[in-house]
DNA sequence: TATGAATGAGCCTTCATTCAT
DNA sequence: CATGAATGAAGGCTCATTCAT
């Protein structure tokens, strides 16, 4: 029997079982980073880490279980990297330009974590996982929404479709990520760019006190 | 051997040939979109199609090549349908919003062939291609950025880096690529709030006759 | 219905099937010689020939056929050029040497049909066309083994079995045979070097008049 | 992924492992020699071996190298029998003698072996394998044409090309293994006449005590 | 816990051959 | 006579998974 596969289960893993589940998360992150999902069999990832074939079944319920541990592993610290930078913020604009910035930033400074997940996103990684693409995506939207809600009851922001442009700033943020492992791409400057144009398309024009954004200083790439 | 192999040759097709590999391309189109491109074998697509798995391999240099036609096919069209409506607009911020409208009135209207280009895009068949994803979207942004450069010398539109411009356009527009197959996605009305969206955010607000769009009437989702 | 086919047959070819069936052996030994035989589908012959994939199968009765006929032209060409030359001798020692000589004549003179009839040979393509290749090896080794028996019995030649002599002969020729492809290969050398081999094992020391063959000329290859 | 594919990497082959992997080449050598190398598929082979098909593919990198497993194995077999033998004469003359003797007695004591190799060869086995059948048959010459020059420089032998002498032995020698599977074939008988017949073509005539074979005895066959 | 061995399904591809036109 | 279209079998290979130790 297999930990963690008691039915109904308490996950009752030991200190071993935890380190070997996390070790060969990283060890798959970056199987699949460099080498692609494609080829990020279960035999390459067990080599890679150093252990046996049969091991990973054994900590994991199968493939799935752990190309999953993996994606939530990588949002997870994506949301614990964002979520406070975001609350900091007292307005909706604020929030806005934090969640941008945030987002940004993480994916700067862990290009290999974001690479992978692209891979299994555009590897067909999500097809087995029992995940219905569409509603996990709902979900990772609605906080976003649930801002721009509230920037325009507040009047900070005009009238629009929320989840239009939650969609958009996810769209345009994400759009972003495939290209993490061009090492020139300077994702600072896009983080500016895109907080100049999100602020520009969402602020309420009927508001006087809403300044303008720096709209001067932008190079050619 | 394929008929229309040879090296460097004549594209001979016969009528029965090209009639073959349209028709196996729309059955691949409608395998793909609805089971999923990891469910898509050449066996399936034969059944699919009501022929024997060898006679795709007999019109098709091999799954590469068929993958590749499909999305060709694809691309082909959408592009058949976007240049006309685009070209037609005098001003850049016209060709802006065309090509946002044609572009998602396409998606609206050829609903599976999208869902099939994202299923291969998002399930791996880029990678047995030789494709570059990252050059193959470096070129699908050039007309964009181009739209952009000579919008900004007219002083139609603001300062702004138009690379990354164009890489939020397409950014959102192909995050809703994914979401076609929801019925209840109401495109139309993306159409909208997207072509207020980048209006508002391109805009050049030190030119008079630059008309507000108008932004009273959005409706939440 | 076939031509060639009927049961019990006449083999009533027109001019344009035997024009045909020998167009599609010199392209089939080309093919072959050149590409070797693992790659010598019908396909290829088929295009090298410059006609269709049918007309193959039309013309012969199936791949075996066309392989068969290239070995039956090819080695009927050896005997014909091989038999009047050995024929012309009058002692068996002069005719072992004919044999010698000849053969490895027609080998230097035309070296691709060599190298395809070897490519079969080794390339197995013996193994579904019903020769048994001991027995057509036997076969092919009785004229030489009957020339061994007459000298012996004329005291040309000393006492040894004349069927492993016969042996030892092609062996040592069809050893040579799958190095003609190398061009630095110098078959009249070999010549040389084999007559004298095979006449000093060969002669009967007892007899007098048997002059001893020039021996000392030898080079190092 | 096969244990032991690490690039570059130590061969630890479990015992279990080189067990198999012996166990297979036995069984391939046996389904080879009896039922011919075009008929030879990892199937057949897995069948008769009494496991499943892709466990060959676990412990062989692929067909060829199990192919390749089995001419490494029986031509190294063939090496270490005849080795010491022709190694413990102390003449040039004695050690040729040794040469063909002990390569017609492992040939004659392993038929089923050479079958195999037979099979393999001649059915087109090499060309897959990276294997230059020219520069192979090149380096198996080697120590013989040395054998020969040594000859030569002690006045054992006459003057001939060591090379193409040496290249006859392994012709007359290879010309007798594809008939290995007849069991009425006399190898010692061939032996006898082969050591005759080479003795007189390679003995120098101008050396006293160079004592004549004994030329009387053959029968013919 | 951990391993290596073993399985079996599925995939793409090649090819000789057949057949209607 | 000749063609191109179509078939179906077979082959080698990859891979997630299971199991005895």
């Amino acid at each position: 029997m297999r930990p963690g596969t008691e039915t109904g289960g308490q996950k009752t893993r030991t200190f071993v079982e935890q380190a070997r589940r996390a070790q060969v998360v990283e060890s798959a992150i970056e199987v699949i980073a460099k080498e692609g999902y494609a080829n990020a069999s279960l035999a390459r990832i067990a080599r890679h880490t150093g252990i046996s074939r049969g091991l990973i079944s054994y900590h994991f319920a199968g493939k799935d279980e752990l190309i999953s541990r993996v994606l939530v592993t990588v949002f997870g610290e994506v949301a614990a990297y964002m979520g406070p930078r975001v609350e900091a913020e007292r307005t909706a604009v604020g929030q806005l330009r934090a969640y941008i910035e945030s987002n940004l930033a993480y994916m700067d400074a862990h290009r290999s974590r974001i690479a992978a997940v692209v891979e299994i996103i555009s590897g067909g990684g999500l097809a087995t996982l029992g995940v219905d693409p569409i509603q996990a995506e709902e979900e990772s939207l609605m906080p976003l929404a649930e801002l721009f809600r509230r920037g325009q009851v507040d009047g900070e922001f005009r009238a629009f479709d929320p989840l239009i442009m939650a969609r958009s700033v996810r769209g345009v943020i994400d759009s972003m990520a495939p290209r993490v492992t061009d090492v020139d791409l300077d994702l600072k400057a896009c983080a500016r760019e895109l907080t100049t144009l999100f602020e520009l398309a969402t602020r309420n024009p009927s508001r006087r006190d809403n300044e303008s954004p720096d709209v001067s200083g932008a190079k050619p790439s």
